[in-house]
DNA sequence: CCGTATCCTAGGCGATACTG
DNA sequence: CAGTATCGCCTAGGATACGG
């Protein structure tokens, strides 16, 4: 079945400006800090340890590109030793349903894509 | 409301599934190619036309690992001049649906995130 | 018509070291 | 604690030219 009266939501203006966003949510930490955050406020300490791999760089640019697109709240406390929490703002928590869709599908499909991969190497 | 239940499928394995996939599905022209081939089968040419700025090398690249990924079936007929058609597997099919919900996020949310930017930038 | 082969460049990302 | 500052690698992707 076609769903082809809806793809233009996707090739609309020749992909711009799914693309646009897509290059920032799919850089390599984005999706995982929002869903981090999804479990409500955390620090950046928070953050670094419970996003393993992740480096004080990465989740730094991650975070301010995430507050720049208003998708996180940053609030820094005027304290010794500093304290700054990170939380979802409402349009941050919106991208988490689609954002499962796409690893629902991922997760499901993972084996046929392995397997096909698999085939087409010992072609 | 948190959705910290089912964000585990995201955080899962410290995300490497997901972005697995996501590495794939977010190159520059994955999505376009697939939106593009739900209009059903389509031949190389058709496609360069039908998706503007790409170039012969990325959309054969794009092919070529949607093919290897079980995707998109490649069908080559013994003629001359040669004729090639791709045709969108179930799998494929089946990438759509959650395509289009991030697209949908996406083109709903970009003015927000468009505003959000020019305030940031202006501080 | 449907590709491959080369060459090239921007920028994402990691490692490491340093600071208010 | 929560960041910057530097450096250097690596690869996605564009331009161009050629081939069955």
């Amino acid at each position: 079945m076609s769903q082809y009266e809806h793809t233009c939501m996707i090739r609309g203006d020749g992909g711009q400006t799914l693309r646009a966003i897509l290059d920032q949510i799919c850089n390599k930490w984005t999706l995982l800090v929002v869903a981090t955050l999804d479990q409500g406020t955390l620090r950046f300490t928070d953050l670094a340890q419970q996003i393993p791999g992740i480096s004080q760089r990465m989740l730094t640019l991650t975070l301010r590109n995430l507050e720049r697109d208003g998708l996180v709240n940053r609030k820094v406390y005027a304290e010794v030793p500093p304290r700054v929490e990170y939380t979802l703002t409402p349009v941050g928590k919106s991208l988490i349903p689609p954002a499962l869709a796409l690893a629902g599908w991922a997760i499901e499909h993972v084996p046929h894509i392995e397997a096909s991969r698999a085939a087409y190497r010992s072609r």
